[in-house]
DNA sequence: ATTTCCCTAAAAATCGATTTTTTTATCAAT
DNA sequence: ATTGATAAAAAAATCGATTTTTAGGGAAAT
């Protein structure tokens, strides 16, 4: 038995999970249209496959489907950011606030779990996508106790759509350590149960990279 | 020039919106999977459009792709009813606070358009699909001016869901009386721009719906 | 009688080719 | 030179057929 890469996956999925890191991260131009054909080389796999991807990619918001024109890369706008950056940080607080009445000490173990393997990847600048990765988790095991699963289905889309904005600021080893001391600092508020302390936090810690994405949201086009 | 009835659209597109309206108004039965060549003649669509549009709806949260297994219509759950109804009315009092707060009177004027709307198809209870239209158009214009389009794409998502819950219950011409008194009663605390009323009601609003809705789910599996 | 394995039928996913629509390029007329 | 129509090229959308995977039934073995 032969155990591929993708076993027990679609190729449709498989690109999806692709393109959308790749979207996220930034690989493509902001606004630039897709040409399919390339996409469908680069990914190595047939149109039907990965015109599935694109379509749920438009569904989830991470492209823009035009009448009969094809895919293409939202428009960075500040304006958007800061809707992103303004609602997330409101229905982060409220999960927080949930998670906060409802977490028991599984969720306490999974948290100290994610903080410390953010603290490992931190340890190793150069590998960024395995930070990003840390890091999404730890958002999400913060969280995960709210109780409400639509409530982290919006969270993370726009966590997503928050991180495509914070990715085009260049690496900042300062700002990242601020970063990773406030996550220290909310797990210690979680084990402590102190809702307001942790909700102020919390604001502060989505501002910061906010204000960094902002700067280079206004510097970009 | 001919114009036909699908002038400048996919065929992709049509059957996403004639699919997503009939899983809201609950045309296939809950946990059922769809057979996709049934469904490719009944829409009178190929397999390309057709699995396209199951993909969006999948992403959109009106359908569960299982991995190699097809596609599935979501069980209904008395849990996730109060999950819906919950994070609705969060999420609408925040983006009414917001709109009484940023309105102008071409907001007004568009709320009262649409009420009117909603009055005069209150007065045909047999035409249900006109009222229902009536009805979502009110409540997008009750919010439209919030100044959150990510807000506003997440209320809308959480009303299909609602929606798919509510309709499960037989029409009931009382409980639409009182209910299309509040819509009325919230148009004059919009134009008085009473923050505090307004939440209330849409609050107990929801709470009507939420509740009927309720004994028909528990009563149906 | 129950479990396991294999085989067959059905369904899902994917591919290659065709059709339709949009975009680009060309050229005449004002 | 600009506009407007037309034709060629490119891209998107769709179709029909093929490949892959799953679901179900029955025989063999325990």
């Amino acid at each position: 038995m032969t155990t591929s890469p993708s076993a027990g996956t679609t190729a449709s999925s498989q690109v999806f999970e692709a393109l959308k890191h790749d979207l996220i991260r930034g690989r493509f131009a902001a606004g630039e249209k897709l040409a399919i054909s390339a996409l469908k080389t680069h990914y190595g796999v047939g149109l039907s496959p990965l015109r599935e991807a694109l379509n749920r990619l438009a569904a989830y918001g991470l492209l823009e489907q035009e009448n009969q024109r094809g895919f293409r890369v939202p428009a960075m706008r500040l304006e958007e950011l800061d809707d992103i950056a303004g609602l997330r940080t409101q229905l982060e607080c409220m999960a927080l606030t949930q998670a906060f009445q409802n977490g028991d000490s599984e969720w306490e173990s999974q948290l100290l779990a994610a903080a410390h393997r953010l603290r490992r990847a931190d340890e190793q600048p150069e590998r960024i996508e395995e930070w990003e990765q840390a890091h999404l988790r730890f958002h999400r095991a913060l969280l995960g106790a709210c109780g409400s699963p639509w409530l982290l289905r919006f969270i993370g889309q726009l966590h997503d759509q928050f991180d495509r904005y914070r990715r085009m600021a260049p690496p900042n080893p300062g700002i990242r350590t601020t970063l990773d001391e406030q996550h220290a600092a909310l797990v210690e508020l979680a084990l402590a149960r102190d809702i307001q302390g942790a909700r102020a936090l919390l604001d502060t810690h989505i501002r910061l990279s906010h204000e960094v994405a902002r700067g280079c949201c206004s510097a970009a086009p």
